[in-house]
DNA sequence: TAGAAACGATACCCTCGGTATCGTTATGGG
DNA sequence: CCCATAACGATACCGAGGGTATCGTTTCTA
């Protein structure tokens, strides 16, 4: 087997991602060398790509094993009501340093086909998944019509945020926030809200 | 007065230009040389570089100088029936390979603060005043409500179209552009829509 | 305890954006 | 008409940075 031989260090491993969505979130992705990162984690460079093929997959890694569920959707009484509370936290992480994690990963993403192939599918796509199965439920709870194209509705909910984190044309505050979900609710509301 | 020894090459402007649009629509910014732009145009690269700072300047230049009018707003009988013909300019826009211009410089932009006040200031920034003004048309013709923000209407109507081009996570086709109107509609038109 | 593989360090390669400098060429003010 | 001036194409060069190769050393397991 291939079992044998000094093991991977896992405490590099870890100093590696941290060390690397510390140096991101505060500077970008091109202004850090992976010279840099394997520095600040105490590292050599080559046990960094014996870990990664390249410097954006350690980040997207970074990016999914410490902070992917700041996002998770929070419990509450109702579906929208979770849905609300779930675009909330989202704001709040692309207002923070954070969301230089996912510019850079974007970003770099359009000259990377792999690497928007791997953001689609470890990041964008589960998030997706979660808001459709919440839209579903808010659907079921009668507070949601049934016709509409969720896909479609995911977009124009998320796709302002991404927006305006990427060109910066205004500020993702609570304002904003509360804008897009009523303009979603006016759109998708169920004519007769169930009511108890 | 500055006025003296041989003037700029028009002819090598206008090259450049057109070089830079077809390398990069076909093969996106980071995969082109400026080495390829300037061998492309029949010019030396000190020509490139005495006419444009950089690589990413010329590029914005070359959107602007050559495409920027391609998504005017049509003549219509009503601002609404304009707004709805523009959206599908702009999709047509991003379907095609010029799209691949607004990825690279936005891309860009992530890790370059002038390009991306540049890219707000000329490209950004205009079309989205088109878009008020005829936004307020629409208003002031009776079809649209006057009590909602502007700003944050452009960016839910505009907003999933640069999403879907930049995340790739669905065709930007007339379904969805007409979903997108559909539900901007139901949010903002006036309740008792003029007639005449 | 011996072989295999990961470790930190470091030298290296290659591409590419941008600069410097060459001799040459086109202009326009005097 | 002619000469100072600046742009021209060509080419050598610089520096930064991603990624590789190789060193002697260390740590594991069979």
């Amino acid at each position: 087997m291939g079992t044998t031989g000094r093991p991977r260090s896992q405490a590099a491993h870890a100093a590696i991602l941290k060390a690397a969505l510390r140096l991101v979130a505060k500077r970008g992705f091109r202004a850090v060398s992976v010279n840099e990162i394997a520095a600040e984690a105490g590292v050599g460079k080559m046990t960094l790509y014996r870990h990664w093929p390249n410097k954006a997959t350690v980040v997207m890694d970074a990016l999914l094993e410490l902070i992917g569920a700041e996002t998770a959707f929070p419990e509450a009484d109702s579906a929208l009501e979770s849905l609300r509370r779930q675009l909330y936290l989202q704001a709040a992480f692309f207002r923070s340093s954070r969301g230089n994690l996912i510019r850079s990963l974007v970003s770099e993403a359009q000259s990377d086909p792999e690497l928007a192939t791997a953001f689609r599918d470890r990041w964008l796509n589960p998030r997706r998944e979660g808001v459709r199965q919440n839209i579903q439920a808010a659907i079921s709870e009668g507070s949601l019509r049934a016709d509409f194209n969720i896909d479609t509705a995911i977009d124009q909910l998320y796709g302002s945020l991404y927006y305006r984190l990427l060109l910066g044309s205004g500020a993702i505050d609570e304002q904003f926030i509360e804008d897009t979900y009523q303009q979603f609710l006016t759109g998708h509301k169920a004519r007769q809200s169930v009511r108890r």
